[in-house]
DNA sequence: TGACTTAATGTGATTTATACACTAAATAAG
DNA sequence: CTTATTTAGTGTATAAATCACATTAAGTCA
């Protein structure tokens, strides 16, 4: 580590996992490094926590320059602290992690990258720095999440089908549910409200549309609740 | 904020919310500061993350400077990071739990506490700097942990009854749990090996002592677990 | 030896989880 | 316009987990 000492002492960081949902697949947003080290690598986005910035807003400035978003769901997940974690200094590193709306979002190059694309979550087999740990502890976070609190809202359009949300459960948790018992939890929640429209201009069987009531949401969301499925 | 950047610029902390169990209450072992800000007033156990140290390590050191413990049940739980926390500078810090076994602890003075002593956890209402909000986010974490897995056995000595166990539980959930379910549900576990022994010594029927299989414990703290009571 | 204290144990009622298959409503293609 | 195709929508029976609840057992103490 020849640098550690001489290119800066110590610093901290936020790297950011921002997830979406497309083609009923969890998407993670990755950058192209344009800095040293691991130029030009798909990596988390991430940047130095600027002094006179509180911790948490390191990664909303980040998402709003990378989406242009600004009231996202946003996570504190875990911080990583192993002395070589990045191979220039000593840099502390908080993981966030958010949950964006894949419909309203075009990402774009910015300072921060020279590009940027959505990859498929869990095909991503390794990542620069310990960015692959941080996007790990990110899902598994989010998995427990879902199970506990009726999240994930944030991924899908205002006006959504049932089908709409076991996809999103099924992507998140990456395994098949069963289509009834879903339906039957998901809905005694109460956090549905029936909007009384159809699906429209499908060859099927036009599915109810529902959004939901975020007052029940937000009770949901402070007290925790229990969605083992 | 004067001395905010004169003092030093920025710096990485942890603290440290160290727990043990005594006359069926929680405890948190509390250090009286010999420092400026708040010196002389009660606070958790913290220091600066030294430059060539793993994050993980510093609690670590702390504890074992304050207990003279090894190897103890540590759970890094969040990240704080707001600009002013810190009255003398910007300092990002890490908060840890860790569970400790009473018994085996003799807390003394150290060159971060001028004293250290245990507290009551749920009856302490303020402490200085953000200490309360890491107090309660580690409580309420341990809360969490201890319905998915057969946690705090750390903070019982090596043989214990059922009894004990259900103390434990209903120390750290603070609230009255069901003796016959409880028992039933966590015998069913299979974690706890009889070691055929008894009490000894108590002015009513002795209970039977248990040790628990580390193998399935340690199957369990992997895996995860539902433990809802 | 009687009073006291905590240990230990089982059952029935209720709730929750799971497995599973058919009919309904739209479009598309001939 | 009839048929094929696709996804939406629904119920029931079984198993498992949770919950509420009261009595007897085994020791010490006075």
């Amino acid at each position: 580590m020849p640098f550690r000492n001489s290119f800066f002492k110590s610093a901290f960081s936020v790297d950011n996992v921002i997830l979406g949902l497309e083609n009923s697949k969890l998407k993670v947003l990755l950058i192209k490094r344009s800095e040293v080290p691991f130029i030009d690598e798909w990596a988390l986005p991430g940047d130095l926590v600027r002094t006179d910035e509180n911790l948490r807003d390191a990664p909303k400035r980040i998402l709003s320059e990378l989406t242009g978003l600004q009231d996202v769901y946003l996570e504190q997940v875990h911080t990583f602290g192993k002395v070589d974690r990045h191979p220039l200094g000593r840099v502390i590193t908080v993981g966030y992690y958010s949950l964006v709306n894949l419909s309203r979002v075009k990402p774009k190059a910015s300072s921060i990258a020279s590009k940027v694309k959505w990859f498929d979550v869990f095909e991503i087999e390794s990542l620069p720095f310990d960015h692959f740990e941080i996007l790990g502890k990110c899902i598994k976070r989010l998995q427990n999440s879902v199970r506990e609190m009726p999240i994930g809202f944030e991924l899908l359009p205002e006006k959504f089908t049932l089908s709409d949300v076991q996809e999103l459960y099924e992507a998140v948790l990456d395994k098949q549910l069963d289509k009834r018992n879903f339906r039957k939890k998901f809905l005694s929640m109460g956090i549905l409200i029936d909007v009384k429209e159809y699906q429209t201009g499908v060859a099927h069987r036009p599915a109810k549309l529902f959004k939901f009531e975020t007052s029940k949401y937000e009770e949901f969301k402070a007290k925790g609740f229990n969605f083992e499925i």
